[in-house]
DNA sequence: CTAATTCTGTGGGTTAACGAACAGACAATC
DNA sequence: GATTGTCTGTTCGTTAACCCACAGAATTAG
């Protein structure tokens, strides 16, 4: 069994900062803002410049790729372990994807012209995005897989474990509906597989209202995708 | 009716090299050897440091990720207009999976200390390879998308279209088998959806030998993904 | 020339997921 | 308390692709 939901509860920080020396850190978080993020709030628009960039510390955004004919596929979900806006140390002022609030909570925000100059003469912070926005890219290449070989069982699972680590509680909120948006599958396949896992007391459900009563069960219904990545980030951004 | 093949044949040059202003590119150029690219070559290895990395002039390099249980899904293919081993900008030595070699031809390379002393004072290239590190990013969330709702005849098609692009004739090699491996899906489906671009004349083959026809109507049968990464490509490095 | 190998065509049975619809259960609102 | 909206369970026909297998054709090797 998993010993989260028993350890302390980490506090609400945003791992990249956290993981910045002290003056570094102190730094960056003086350009910060902390705001609320709003559920559905809408933080970025496909092929747009970023307005600001964001660090959630207990929020959750998603990006989702728009695939024309309304069809919709989430391609990253960023919580505290990662930002929104990591391409701009590539020079690319515009956004890969829409990015919107998917779990409202909170995070720090800056400008894009103020993570430009945290970034001039803070190496650690510049090293700190590059591993990061590798990560992402070991993370998407992952994802192409996925969505190809594994059925919507192991998918949801994976899903599930991500939005439990994003959210820091074996409880949050998504509907069959929304989930299947996530996965870009009918809704009724996720209701399937769902319902699947809440016989074998895996998870529990009502009306969106998602607990994970077995997590260690979860990461074995789930394909091999989730704990590749969950390496990944820890070997390079320990 | 497309006009490449009655254009005059566009020189073996890297197009990322060509792009940088003359006094730069002569400096890469000195740095580089000129190098043969032999069919099956592993040039990087997942996980492994570059030994080189390449900027292909008319072969062809292709990434695969291994997703365990020997299935393998290509996940990109540079030709002329990219190179391997772009990652290093973000400090990462490591390769993020294989690259062999899928279209015999000829690269300039380099070491991976070679390239890092070709960045410092070069900040054209710099900006050239963050260009196309974003690109890449693009690339891949489209192609997260593509494996989840395009079938395997617009896939194929859109195989096609970019086997086309990077070996420069409408004529190459790759057969049902290889191709079925790229796409992560099973030989016969590709016999069945080669078997109508044939039907209907857009391609013709013979054991391996493709040849594109009518590459106008072969765009029409692929998926809109190629277009928006060709556009995409077009955009942010002109 | 013969044998072996590679490439392609094709078959049939199986499965996961689609698409679309409907009904019941619960929640929110007024 | 009645109405409306949301969420979930379930159905049924359809389809794309799977898996596996075999056979013919073309090419290469002995």
């Amino acid at each position: 069994m998993s010993q989260r939901s028993t350890a302390p509860v980490s506090l609400p920080v945003n791992r990249l900062i956290a993981g910045l020396p002290r003056a570094e850190r102190n730094g960056v978080v003086a350009r910060c803002e902390p705001v609320e993020l709003a559920f559905g709030e809408v933080l970025c628009e496909a092929g747009e410049p970023y307005r600001h960039i964001y660090f959630p510390t207990t929020g959750v955004i998603s990006l989702v790729k728009n695939l024309g004919d309304h069809q919709f596929l989430e391609t990253e979900q960023i919580g505290n372990e990662g930002m929104l806006g990591a391409t701009l140390i590539l020079n690319v002022i515009s956004a890969p994807q829409r990015g919107f609030v998917h779990g409202a909570g909170t995070a720090l925000r800056m400008t894009a012209a103020q993570l430009q100059s945290s970034l001039r003469g803070n190496s650690a912070l510049l090293g700190m995005l590059k591993r990061y926005l590798y990560v992402v890219m070991l993370k998407l290449s992952q994802t192409t897989g996925c969505n190809r070989f594994h059925d919507v069982g192991e998918r949801l699972a994976r899903a599930l474990l991500i939005a439990d680590d994003r959210t820091h509680a074996d409880h949050f909120h998504l509907t069959h509906q929304f989930l299947a948006e996530m996965l870009g599958v009918q809704r009724g396949a996720v209701t399937i597989a769902a319902g699947l896992l809440q016989q074998q007391k895996i998870i529990h459900y009502t009306r969106g209202e998602i607990t994970v009563l077995d997590r260690d069960a979860l990461e074995l219904a789930a394909c091999e995708c989730y704990r590749v990545i969950a390496d990944d980030y820890e070997r390079l951004l320990p």
